[in-house]
DNA sequence: CGTATTCCCTGCACGC
DNA sequence: TGCGTGCAGGGAATAC
């Protein structure tokens, strides 16, 4: 389940791959994902060059002359880097193949991901309300301290809200909550700075350190060369209710919040 | 506007 | 062994 580590380690993955080569074909075995693939895609890529590959949130933009290639992965999706022979499998949706003689491939079981157009000096309307980058120095305490004034969501459904922070899903959300102590349930209204200066922090180290692993590969997670990330061997709380906190010894806790599993520690989470 | 709920989709774990 | 059920979840859409 991508969030904003693994769609940057997918990106790392891709940029010497695909930066400055030419697109040669691209072929779509399904007409759409979550929303119907734009012609662009079609039309506009063949033969341009990719001149980048940037992350905003958990989208992925490929930069070509005419306007970008909008890419996110779901819950399920992963682009991976092949030689240009291997023959599709199931669920590889969208082939775009490069004059290197390899070819680009995103597959997405679940179909939760999209592949959209951005003309050239556009903004699409999936980008336009995100929050900041985390590992930005526009995100910090003060920002959750300001913008969460009056708020009586759950402290967790707030963090993981895109117009607050980008990048921050269910897995990142828990454990930047255990690592800065605060129970996710709490309304986010209620939190004091100080507290809000400790998740910004943790949101950050977290981040930072799952993609210094290579990202969390849970279930379905692969980087564009096939190799997984490391990062589940460092979870905390994520996935491992009703066994120990590794802090206190204590059972971890499963609840329900925005209809999302949550899993916390009732004891170091206050 | 804020908040909670539903829905999209497939694979897999589980219980009978 | 096979079948039904529930869950996983990003995030848009919908309802209130």
């Amino acid at each position: 389940m991508p969030e904003l580590p693994e769609v940057e380690i997918t990106r790392l993955g891709l940029t010497p791959e695909l930066e400055g080569r030419r697109i040669t074909a691209v072929t779509l075995r399904r007409p759409d994902l979550r929303w119907p693939i734009p012609g662009e895609i079609a039309a506009l890529l063949p033969g341009e060059f990719i001149l980048g590959v940037r992350r905003r949130a958990k989208y992925l933009l490929m930069d070509l002359a005419p306007g970008s290639a909008l890419l996110h992965l779901g819950m399920s999706g992963s682009l991976r880097v092949l030689a240009g022979d291997v023959p599709p499998g199931r669920h590889d949706h969208v082939d775009i193949a490069l004059d290197s003689g390899r070819v680009m491939r995103f597959n997405d079981p679940r179909r939760f991901g999209c592949l959209l157009w951005q003309p050239l000096g556009e903004t699409h309307a999936l980008l336009r309300d995100l929050g900041p980058e985390p590992l930005s120095a526009q995100f910090d305490g003060n920002h959750l301290f300001r913008l969460s004034r009056g708020r009586q969501t759950s402290v967790k459904a707030f963090l993981m809200d895109q117009g607050t922070v980008v990048g921050v899903g269910n897995i990142y959300a828990a454990e930047s909550l255990f690592q800065a102590g605060i129970a996710p349930g709490r309304p986010a209204g209620e939190i004091s700075r100080p507290r809000y200066h400790r998740l910004a922090s943790a949101v950050k180290e977290i981040l930072a350190h799952a993609i210094r692993c290579g990202g969390t590969t849970f279930r379905d997670f692969i980087r564009p060369d096939g190799r997984p990330g490391y990062f589940e061997q460092e979870l905390f709380v994520y996935g491992r209710e009703g066994e120990l906190c590794l802090t206190c010894g204590g059972i971890l806790k499963n609840s329900r919040l925005g209809n999302r599993a949550t899993v916390w520690c009732g004891h170091c989470q206050t």
